[in-house]
DNA sequence: ATGTATACCTTGCAATACAAGATATTGAGA
DNA sequence: TCTCAATATCTTGTATTGCAAGGTATACAT
């Protein structure tokens, strides 16, 4: 019962979100989702689920130069992604319906 | 990016809030889950769920004859499993915070 | 020249949900 | 009596995933 089982196909979705709303690159989504209130999110997590989902045809991305340092990658949805999206928030609110159910137990 | 991947980590605090509310065996808490809402969750979810709630001290159980069918195995919560569903509910509240945050992007 | 922040990636581990299957009891119906 | 469905528990093996730990490289300031 850790916070990071919790995490388990949450992230992926939370990234969906973030890139749906404008192109962004790996390390800006993890700041990001900090300003989110998650706990850090390691780099670890979140490049390989980039990559898998690119793999999968959810998301693209372009190389951009960085005046800060090494180049960004930067990932924009894709249709597919933008189904996964949709997907992810039926999922998320669904399974939001029924923990609250769960615990309050009105019946 | 399936729903049993949403599922990890939460399935065991939800247990507790069913057994807090009162004591219960593993075929009934299928079948309650399923009334909340939840897809059915797997047997071979649940049973080993609440042998290690069992060993890690969170819940303790009895076993007590049945009308219809082999004995069923009562669970009770402990002190500390009262306490670790008191660390889910917060867990699971700043989870839902921090999710609809990013799925609502209102910065 | 050195260090710090930025930026990406890989390897190996631990945890968990589930499918599939095994086992046993009870009561109803053929 | 025999059979079947419902009840009730448990085990084994698999797939997925988040993360710690570590590596590499760039840009800029000191």
């Amino acid at each position: 019962m850790s916070q990071t089982q919790m995490m388990k196909g949450i992230i992926d979705g939370c990234l969906l979100a973030i890139i749906a709303k404008k192109e962004c690159y790996g390390y800006e989504m993890a700041e990001s989702l900090s300003r989110y209130g998650f706990d850090t999110i390691s780099e670890g997590t979140i490049y390989p689920l980039l990559m898998r989902m690119q793999r999968e045809g959810l998301v693209t991305s372009v190389l951009r130069n960085s005046t800060a340092g090494p180049k960004r990658k930067y990932y924009l949805l894709t249709n597919e992604g933008q189904q996964a999206l949709s997907d992810f928030l039926s999922r998320w609110v669904q399974l939001e319906k029924c923990v609250n159910a769960v615990i309050k137990q009105e019946n």
